[in-house]
DNA sequence: GTTCTTGCAAACTGTTTGCAGCCGC
DNA sequence: GCGGCTGCAAACAGTTTGCAAGAAC
């Protein structure tokens, strides 16, 4: 996903392609991994543009309806999101470090279809999270 | 589980039973489902108990810390526990009227445990929630 | 009597919102 | 110039905490 192909669709919508959004859309890109809302805040703070917080969380907002970007993790009462379109995974997070290591697996999705079928449930997203201790904290734990 | 059971563990670890606890102790066993902290806080009112919701919140602290209560949803930044013990599983989450159903399914925690195994990473608990439309709700949609 | 627990209020974090002024188109 | 966008500050929800008074053992 480029940034042209964002702003297009954006302003295809009647939205404004404003220096926040911009700026805003140029973190996401750059950042590969998952990414907090403090952290767009942080990046903004330090680069001198002042990006307000309450701008950077209706950007999300609406690049999430736009489903450019997903809330993928919920974990001590925050939101991590990351950037769509890198195809369907999920995550496990280390307890200890904070660590995200993302994995994909087809027959687990293949087993919840199934689920859902079975229980005449639409699905529309859904989120597995696996908490633990990754390998280096395990080494750590000794 | 039952309430003496786990007044045993409180007591054997050193902590009091008091009667708020009891009060909480009797609602979440009472509880069959899943609950939130508000609801504890309006069946304290209703009943004229009056548990602040500071205790409540310590009180389902330490449940979780012994193990008697997980926290199984995290929706709408509010987190959703239930009762442990009654065997691991898994929720699809009704974004239309808040429905929770729950489901079981071992095939997809051995694979979770494959992935994990596969990444070294040593699981403590996890969280599947799909997120959808439940049968009835597809109904009103038409 | 000691220690743990409670209630209260204040504080804190993540997030949302109303409104006046600003800026993209 | 219009309508959407921003920044600010205030508000909000869920949750945590310090402290003095109270209850369990």
């Amino acid at each position: 996903m480029k940034l042209k192909q964002i702003e297009e669709s954006l302003s295809s919508k009647g939205f404004k392609i404003t220096k926040q959004r911009k700026q805003i859309l140029d973190f996401i890109l750059k950042t590969k991994g998952h990414f907090e809302i403090e952290d767009i805040v942080y990046k903004m703070k330090k680069k001198n543009k002042n990006v307000s917080r309450a701008t950077i969380y209706r950007t999300i907002g609406l690049l999430k309806e736009l489903g450019f970007v997903e809330e993928v993790i919920k974990y001590d009462n925050k939101t991590i999101y990351e950037i769509a379109g890198k195809g369907h995974h999920d995550h496990l997070i280390c307890i200890k470090c904070g660590k995200i290591i993302e994995f994909e697996d087809k027959n687990i999705e293949k087993l919840q279809n199934k689920i859902c079928k079975k229980y005449n449930f639409k699905p529309i997203y859904h989120r597995l999270e696996i908490f633990g201790i990754c390998e280096e904290c395990q080494k750590g734990e000794k």
